[in-house]
DNA sequence: GTAATTGCAAATACTTTGCCACGTA
DNA sequence: TACGTGGCAAAGTATTTGCAATTAC
């Protein structure tokens, strides 16, 4: 099994999750994507299609997403999307407007230090951002 | 009348869009709130809940998006929100996870270096970028 | 054995559209 | 007059929940 996803699973445990198929493929998957997912792309995915109901998925990502381990995004689609927090990993994605290909974004961000001033400023507690560029990718235009 | 409101709508006329009671209060309410705001929150504010359906606030929300006056935004709730696209106005914007408070961050916005680092090196069109930054505001804490 | 987890189906929430009446140009 | 626009109601899509059965520990 990858390591992340052992460690992963490792932390829910702590947590008091119970250690279920479903949640296992469910970070897999989550992992393998590399790019936020909806709900109905995880429900759909290899390895969660014969594994359980929507239902199942949903109240999962809500977990997990309650202990900070995937984060809930808006994007621009009416669905949600979901991605798994890895230490270490950039957050930051570039989408088509047009096809809705999402790429994550390999440059190093650039808000870490307005987010500082933020955080100082404002009086904010457990602060994180969301950065997404939206354009027309080469192939659509 | 606002002067924004009314080269807003002046840019509306020259788009073939007709002056309607509907759209100046749509328009004069995006403008006031200085925030995004949902299709709901308008339908229901001062200036529009006795004036229209909340399908017409919808339909001329999606036109004016169509035409670039409007942007809309997947912020964190799950419904959409839409903001007027004023020429010169920032738009970057904190967000209390706990009570839902949105507002605008009035800092630069640090990005568009990266933003066009990424036109050059992938070849995204009309690109435009989406910021927000999420946390515990100090009433909620 | 006990409590968390799951599937299924039903309930919500929000968005989108059809159709005909209406108002702007 | 002609065509964009509006209201109302119905349909569509995504999310969320109730409850009994199941499973992890």
């Amino acid at each position: 099994m990858n390591p992340v996803v052992k460690d992963t699973i490792d932390h829910c445990r702590k947590l008091g999750l119970r250690r279920t198929k479903a949640l296992e493929e469910l970070i897999a998957t989550l992992l393998e994507a590399d790019r936020p997912m909806t709900l109905a792309e995880l429900a759909a995915s290899d390895r969660l299609a014969d594994q359980c109901d929507k239902a199942t998925v949903f109240r999962l990502l809500q977990r997990l997403a309650s202990h900070g381990l995937v984060r809930r995004l808006g994007l621009h689609e009416r669905a949600a999307y979901f991605t798994l927090l890895v230490p270490g990993k950039h957050n930051d994605y570039l989408i088509c407007t047009t096809c809705g290909r999402i790429e994550a974004i390999q440059a190093p961000c650039p808000v870490h230090q307005l987010e500082a001033e933020i955080r100082e400023k404002t009086g904010y507690r457990n602060l994180y951002h969301e950065l997404e560029f939206f354009g027309v990718c080469p192939a659509c235009a």
